[in-house]
DNA sequence: AGGACTATTCCATTGCTGTGAAATAAACGC
DNA sequence: GCGTTTATTTCACAGCAATGGAATAGTCCT
């Protein structure tokens, strides 16, 4: 709600738990409406097209089209493909300036690449949106074989390290809700799905300051996270390194250590830290 | 208008000459309404007051506070300080979700690491929204004195040597255009201004796709920029290394040979070039 | 203290806007 | 060929959203 972590969105999780609710006004605002479709397209995270839209979230086609139609003429929206849209330029826009404010950000990005720099391997700068863990900075390592991912990636919470860490402060009933919501089984089938599990390990991992996740989410593929917390100790941000899974089995502690530092830097510069 | 490019808005610079038409309709609906707000907030960049902004705009005072306050409600806008709003978290998911769909941005993020890491210093991917150059990602070079910039900085386009490539492969009147309108004198007041000159310059930089900047924004610092043009041949970004101004001087075909180089990669990468 | 803004809220009015339904094709599936 | 689904446009209508105006404090000058 209120709030100032990153990115925390804190909806009731927009599952299949579609509330029921709101029994009058079978008419919506078109600012409404044209988030509804905003937010369609950002989570499904494809492109769609004007009919299929409307279907999905139940929308009058005339409605839909028309606003869709102003939405693209605005730049909110783009054509891909014939019939397609997607997500437009314009929220590249605003989105860069909102992080541009973020000190926070700026900070925590320097630091990642220090710490890539030190370690030679990726580094990522990850967030929470809901349910979901996203990467919001990168820093490719060196090598041509180097482990990577994609700035925008949205992974289920419980199939990285990050994720983890990103709940952790979150009271015993919202961790265990969002858990029992969102986790999902990872393509290496090998990620923890029990919330019980994950919620205990979550409050753990963010006490360590320490998270370490192999193979969940990809095969050979390893994260060491730390968590970069707020005055008030909400986790809103992790650092991590992403590596090959026996360079974290071997140096467990190395990759360990630096990562914290990283994040307590962080956190020192912007004070949220108080030595 | 139709251009697939990633950032050029094309609006005619919402610079002083309001146009006066749009006599009818007094009464705007609340999509444009909400846009004129976080378009006044983007490019103003900085927090306002619901008062200040409804004035701004010359919008009813009761209508921006109902938009605003639904919009804070729906995290497109978030408080900063005790009455100003500024641009939310939302806006930068739906960013991070289209950049992410953007295979040219990752492309291009690819090489700008690499970059970095063979000449050891900060490199940024420039785009250009509408009479703004904007930094759209950045590597920092190493060393506790590096040159650096932020993420989503906006600058006139005159002012460096990205500005002038982005808009080199436009038409001699839009150039023109462009730069009579939006050229402002930078702080070290060694900018170039005259729109004629920064026409011609901008081709012609284009053309040998490089373009390097000397002390031009900011004292002892420098720019070397190569495009990276689609199929159109029109400069969708650039890749630039940001460096002292001494090293420019020493080593300027170092340089201009290694952003060239990177510059290429990234468009053959996207089959924008042929070999 | 008084004037001039800033900041916020309330309300009656009205005309724009979202709706629903229907018309029209094109694209499938078979 | 013929139903079914997708895709798009058109239109009259009613309701609510945006509006203008005013009321109410708070704040900043001087």
């Amino acid at each position: 709600m209120s709030t100032p972590s990153v990115l925390s969105d804190d909806d009731p999780v927009p599952g299949t738990a579609a509330a029921s609710e709101t029994p009058r006004r079978t008419r919506v605002s078109g600012i409404d409406r044209a988030l509804q479709i905003l937010d369609h397209l950002y989570h499904t995270e494809k492109p769609w097209t004007a009919y299929a839209i409307a279907k999905a979230i139940g929308a009058p086609l005339s409605t839909t089209y028309a606003i869709i139609d102003d939405l693209i003429a605005r730049d909110l929206l783009t054509h891909r493909g014939d019939k397609e849209v997607w997500l437009g330029p314009r929220l590249y826009h605003y989105g860069l300036a909102y992080a541009h404010s973020l000190d926070f950000l700026s900070r925590a990005t320097h630091e990642m690449h220090e710490l890539c720099r030190e370690v030679g391997e990726t580094v990522q700068i990850c967030g929470r949106d809901g349910d979901r863990m996203v990467v919001l900075a990168m820093a490719d390592g060196p090598g041509h074989f180097r482990v990577t991912s994609e700035i925008g990636t949205r992974v289920p919470l419980n199939w990285t390290a990050s994720g983890r860490l990103l709940v952790g402060h979150l009271g015993e009933d919202e961790r265990l809700n969002l858990f029992r919501q969102s986790a999902k089984m990872s393509p290496t089938e090998r990620a923890e799905t029990d919330p019980v599990l994950l919620a205990g390990l979550s409050r753990q991992a963010l006490k360590d300051r320490l998270s370490i996740q192999i193979s969940e989410t990809d095969f050979l593929v390893s994260c060491v996270a730390s968590p970069i917390c707020n005055r008030l100790g909400e986790c809103v941000a992790t650092i991590s390194i992403v590596l090959p899974e026996h360079k974290v089995v071997e140096k467990r502690d190395y990759y360990g250590d630096a990562v914290r530092r990283a994040s307590e830097k962080v956190e020192r510069a912007l004070g949220w830290r108080d030595p």
